[in-house]
DNA sequence: ACCGGTTTTCGCCTTATAATCGAAAACATG
DNA sequence: CATGTTTTCGATTATAAGGCGAAAACCGGT
């Protein structure tokens, strides 16, 4: 039961870890986790273990990233951890205990066990869904302009993004909608920017990722009609 | 540790069941599956498990697929289960155990504990992979036509395949090679088909489905050059 | 009030990829 | 050799993403 929590500071994806007091690997950093209890699943679970270190409100979004289960990855016992992604808007700055620091993950410091490596996946994870779902939202805040989008997109995915064709991208997709008001202009002056919002804050899957698609009325020759859920409403929908 | 093994039989996507001889949940139908080893990872022991139940050989992918881990999920005890995923080519027939059959996914018996869920979302799963990987390795034969491959992504997806979409597309993508050679014609005559085979068998995902891509040269601001993996050598990507 | 400087926004065009359609190719049978 | 069947291929259309530059909307100073 661990977490990779991220969120864009200063530019740059960050990642949350605590540095630990004691052995094994002591003084290295460590991700964020706990055991399971009797009665919860591993959400439940992961998200009150989260409880300690940041305000769980401001967790915009979490999912399962996997499980690590390799024999010797924590010395002396036996552990297997399910590991989440988590993820936190960039206005967001929740109040962490003392020995718990924000990382930049593209310089992490002495991680303990396995943990870089569940950070490295932890970013892929979210740089393959920022293109074909929502999941932007749980890095945005509320209201921002697409500067302020395309600088986040640019921190998470490691590269420049065109703020013209992200503008366009997501509101093709119909993910992105106009608020209506305008932010106010920069000290250079410069025209006021409108400020935009996620039409949902829930993960959505972009349909038009599916290539080879069915004809076009899409008969469908499953059997136990009904039964099947539509890609839409896959709220964690398929890869891995 | 459980595993959801699909292959197409008779032109349906079918999943490996065996029915329970004892409580909790006598006589109904469950996946293959076991307890984790003491030093073993997850992957090693679900292959394990396996074994019991088919000719591993057969068995051509595997993948993770996620943990279920509702605290009632199986009456009596808690049990957190990892779930994979398994995939078998359509001409294998391994031989399986008497209580071991294949199951239409369509039309599942009566399950036992949530395995149906399981095995909705391995087929969800398998769906989306074969629009932006080359999966379909997994399902089809070393060598076959490319009508045969449209009937088994058509059983697979659910929904009618153009036979001439399909192969374009992966041929485009550098999946699908020719062999040269060219297979009977059919009983009715008509032009023989020319035989292809996958160019990979293992997972590699089509690196044209991110979407907001690096303007070009894909500079890239991310610390730590040469750390960061490529999207192609990236085995079990990225979404979930 | 006007002018240069700045930032955002929008329309037009190009490119990339997938989907569709129909004609031609290659075989079997009578 | 004509006919029917299946596969293959080229040409075309559709859709989505990326690139580019002009126009819009604000600033501060002259």
């Amino acid at each position: 039961m661990l977490a990779a929590v991220l969120q864009i500071r200063d530019g740059a994806l960050n990642v949350l870890l605590w540095q630990r007091a004691m052995e094994p690997a002591l003084g290295r950093w460590a991700l964020p986790g706990g055991r399971l209890g009797a009665s919860e699943d591993v959400q439940s679970s992961v998200s009150r273990q989260l409880a300690d270190k940041v305000d769980l409100r401001e967790v915009a979004h979490i999912e399962q990233l996997g499980v690590f289960s390799a024999p010797d990855r924590v010395p002396g016992r036996r552990m297997v951890a399910t590991a989440f992604l988590g993820l936190v808007p960039c206005d967001a700055d929740p109040a962490v205990p003392s020995d718990t620091r924000w990382h930049p993950v593209a310089a992490l410091p002495d991680t303990a066990f396995d943990h870089a490596a569940i950070v490295r996946d932890a970013q892929d994870r979210l740089r393959a869904k920022l293109s074909y779902t929502n999941l932007g939202f749980a890095l945005a805040p509320a209201e921002f302009t697409i500067s302020a989008l395309r600088d986040l997109y640019r921190a998470a995915l490691g590269h420049p993004v065109s703020a013209t064709n992200l503008q366009r991208v997501l509101a093709r997709r119909g993910v992105l909608v106009p608020t209506g008001r305008t932010a106010a202009s920069g000290p250079a002056g410069g025209r006021p920017a409108a400020l935009f919002r996620f039409a949902e804050q829930r993960l959505r899957v972009t349909d038009a990722f599916a290539v080879l698609r069915p004809p076009s009325g899409e008969p469908g020759l499953d059997g136990a009609p009904g039964t099947r859920r539509s890609a839409s409403d896959l709220v964690h929908p398929v890869v891995t």
